[in-house]
DNA sequence: GTCTATACTGAGATAGAC
DNA sequence: GTCTATCTCAGTATAGAC
C-alpha cells in the first residue's frame, strides 16, 4: 500500500472541513473523516490531539506574521500603535484568504466547541504579542494590557469584516483603534 | 430518593473540586466526582452537561450583579466609566469569595480544558455587558468594544490579584483602566 | 436507570525513507 | 541499520440516547 507521508495531515484538514460543512461538527467522526482522506482514525489523533484541533492547525503562520511584525517595526509610537500597524501589515495576507476564512469562521461561530478553542488561540496570539511587546522594552504590564487590548479589537475587526467585506481590513483595523479614543467620551441616554 | 437535590449539586461541585485538587483534572473521573458526592454517575451529568460544567456552575451571580450595576449606574460618564465603577461594585463579593476562587482559578490556570471553557464564559460575560451599555444608549459598536476592552481588564486586574492580594480589588481597577488610559491617549487626537 | 456511540490513549508491529 | 509514519488491537471515559 502506497504512503503519503506529507499530505495525510492536511487531507485531513480538507476532508474534516469538508465534512464538517455537510454534516456538522458534533455529526462528523474522526473515523469519517479518517477514512475520506484514506487513513486509519488513529492516523487522526496522531496528527491531532483532538477533534477540535484540526480546524486550527498550520495557523501558526498568522501568529508568527504579527509577532515577526511587532518585534521589527521602527521604534516609535505606543505599544498601541505598534500593534496598530502589525495589524495593517498582515491585512493583505487576511484578504486574501477570505475565501477560505469566512466559511470556517462561520463553522466555528455556530458550534460552541469550536468557539471555546478558538478563543484559546486567541489568548495564545495575545501571550505572544504580549511578549513581542516586552521583548522591546515595554513594562510588563503595559505589554499585557496593550496585547489584551490589541487582540480584542482585531477579533472585533474580523467579525464585522466576515459579515461585511466592504471595509477594506486595514481601514477597519484605522477604524476601531481610533474608536478607542471615543470610548473616553460620555455618552447621551436615547429620548424617552 | 434523595430530599436534597440541591444539596447534590454543590456537594459534586465540592467534591469535584477536591478530587481536581489531588488527582488533577484529566486523571478524575465523573464515577469518581459522583461516588465522593453520594450520588450515581448519571446524577453528576444530569447537574452539569459535561465535566468542565463542574467547576463553573453557580457563577450567575457575578454576570447578574455586574449588568444590574452597568443598568442601574448614574448616567453621567464615559462607557469605561461605567464598567469601571460596575467592577468596583462587585468587588468586596468577590474579596469575601478568594479563599475559593483563587484555588479554582489556580487549577483552571492549569488545566487546558478549563481554561477554554473559562475564556468562553468570559466572552458569554462581554456579550452581557455589551447589552447592557447598548440599552443605555451607547451605540453598538462601541458598546461592543468598551465591553471587551472591559472585561480584558477584569481578567487582568483578577490575575494579578489572585498572585498577590496586597492591593484591593478596587484599587486595582482603578490603576488598570488609568492604564488603560495612558495607552489610548494618543489616538485621542485627530491624525495631522 | 441502562445501553451505546464515539472521543481518545497506549503498546506493539509494519512499511518505507534515509 | 535508524527513523518516522502508519496500522492493528485493546482498552477507558464522556456524553447522549433509550
Amino acid at each position: 500500500m502506497p504512503r503519503n507521508p506529507d499530505h495525510a495531515r492536511h487531507r485531513l484538514q480538507e476532508a474534516a472541513l469538508a465534512l464538517f460543512h455537510e454534516h456538522g461538527y458534533d455529526r462528523t467522526t474522526a473515523a469519517e473523516i479518517a477514512a475520506r482522506a484514506g487513513v486509519t482514525e488513529r492516523t487522526f489523533f496522531r496528527h491531532f490531539p483532538d477533534k477540535r484541533e484540526v480546524l486550527f492547525g498550520g495557523q501558526g503562520n498568522l501568529e508568527a506574521a504579527l509577532t515577526a511584525a511587532v518585534t521589527g517595526l521602527p521604534d516609535d509610537g505606543t505599544p498601541l500603535d505598534l500593534l496598530h500597524r502589525a495589524f495593517r501589515s498582515v491585512a493583505p495576507t487576511l484578504e486574501s484568504k477570505r475565501h477560505f476564512s469566512a466559511p470556517r469562521q462561520a463553522l466555528i461561530d455556530r458550534t460552541p466547541a469550536l468557539k471555546e478553542r478558538e478563543l484559546a488561540k486567541i489568548q495564545s496570539l495575545t501571550a505572544l504579542l504580549t511578549g513581542a511587546l516586552a521583548d522591546r522594552g515595554v513594562p510588563a504590564a503595559r505589554a499585557r494590557l496593550a496585547a489584551q487590548v490589541g487582540t480584542a479589537i482585531f477579533a472585533i475587526v474580523m467579525d464585522t469584516w466576515f459579515a461585511d467585506p466592504a471595509k477594506p481590513l486595514a481601514e477597519a483595523f484605522d477604524a476601531a483603534f481610533a474608536d478607542l479614543a471615543d470610548l473616553s467620551q460620555p455618552f447621551a441616554r436615547p429620548p424617552a
